[in-house]
DNA sequence: CAGAAAAATTAGTCCGTCCTAAATTGTGAA
DNA sequence: TTCACAATTTAGGACGGACTAATTTTTCTG
């Protein structure tokens, strides 16, 4: 028998945690121990617990007081969670009815229970996309992942063109509301006019002319045509 | 606001209990701690304990030392996995490249995931089919399911043509071993030979003459022309 | 039908994950 | 620079679900 390392099987409970501390200190900074909380809806002091839990089998650094930063392998293991949401979004979307307004819970659930084959082969019958259905990027099966720099609709200047490329936001009323308004990557829209102090941005698209709210504008990724 | 019965979520060693539980007391009679304890692979002192928190919810009748049966609401959870289970196995068999010795674990861990309405899309992808790759029947919504009686391979008389409806095995080797031979559900064979004592049989199938041994003859349930 | 063996249950423990309440540490404003 | 408030951690506990060891009940056999 040759030793084999079985890594222990990861619970739901740290995958979730390792996915939100992913998300959390996507800017480089580490990431709080009340965002954590916030963002998964649990008391301060059980993510206080947790933390430690994980620093000590190493998948995460803590200064205490001071915020967490995931290690190369916990960094690893929140990119594979990512691919496997993402993948199981697009692949709900495309072959099972799906809209991609009600696709997020469903792959929350799914995402800790299927397994790496089956991930692969629904990978290959979508041709291995590379953008999800809300055009986040899909991590490849080693972890690396296509980090493009957009540009939040509350930033265009009056007058440019830009093509929406990606919706950074899982509430669902939201995805519904741009879905009916035509807003979702892929279309071409332009800025015609802006209020000031975080006011409202006008934009003529193919469905017409809107006005869309400096919250919303901010989660509306888009690329430059001239930034390229 | 009408009062809501929110039914509180069952978990995953619920659900395996439940189906177990069914599983053994199909026959009417009820099932013991022992046989539920080999089925889950847990000690008999975990299956008592378990027992006794499912009958405190309603979920099965227990008389102590005499075993288990389900009650309604016990049965129809029961039959509402085995339907998630068989759908998830023809799905991931029919669209995702599984093959029927190794859908079963698959499908183990996605039956506790799926929402309802995926497994109803599921469904309807496939055309609401009746049977999974290995011949079982799946429960409609209602819990109604198609309870076909069929005569194992073992008991057919020599000379008889039958038809192979259902393979009553999950094991991974066996189903492997039978495919390969050809003996899959729809096909049809003849017996020509079997050896006294619960010896093997015999049969002529389309792949050639072969010889089962008795106890995977027990698990070849066949429909018999005549019994119509 | 008694005693041994088998089956089931109870007693006591552990682990993971959550909680509230209390204590500690860090930070910004007077 | 101090002090109050916010953020964080620690303390202590609950619960679900598993375990082993000990006990009780049933069943089988001589």
């Amino acid at each position: 028998m040759t030793p084999q390392i079985v890594p222990e099987p990861l619970t739901r409970s740290v995958e979730d945690y390792l996915k939100a501390i992913y998300r959390l200190s996507g800017g480089g900074q580490p990431a709080s121990t009340s965002d954590i909380a916030d963002l998964l809806d649990l008391s301060a002091a059980s993510v206080s617990g947790m933390v430690r839990r994980l620093s000590e089998q190493g998948l995460l650094e803590h200064a205490p007081y001071r915020g967490v930063a995931l290690t190369t392998e916990g960094r690893r293991i929140a990119l594979r969670m990512l691919r496997r949401h993402r993948l199981l979004e697009a692949y709900l979307v495309r072959f099972l009815g799906y809209s991609w307004d009600t696709v997020h819970d469903e792959a929350e659930r799914l995402e800790h229970a299927v397994s790496d084959v089956l991930i692969e082969r629904m990978a290959l019958a979508l041709g291995n996309p590379r953008f999800d259905p809300h055009g986040d990027p899909i991590p490849d099966s080693d972890g690396a992942m296509a980090e493009l720099v957009y540009t939040p609709l509350a930033e265009i200047p009056v007058g440019e063109t830009v093509e929406i490329r990606r919706v950074d936001t899982s509430q669902a009323e939201r995805l519904r509301y741009l879905g009916h308004s035509g807003l979702t990557p892929g279309t071409r829209v332009t800025v015609t006019e802006r209020q000031p102090f975080r006011g409202p941005t006008t934009i003529r698209s193919p469905a017409g002319e809107q006005v869309i709210g400096d919250e919303l504008a901010q989660q509306l990724l888009c690329e430059r045509p001239e930034a390229r």
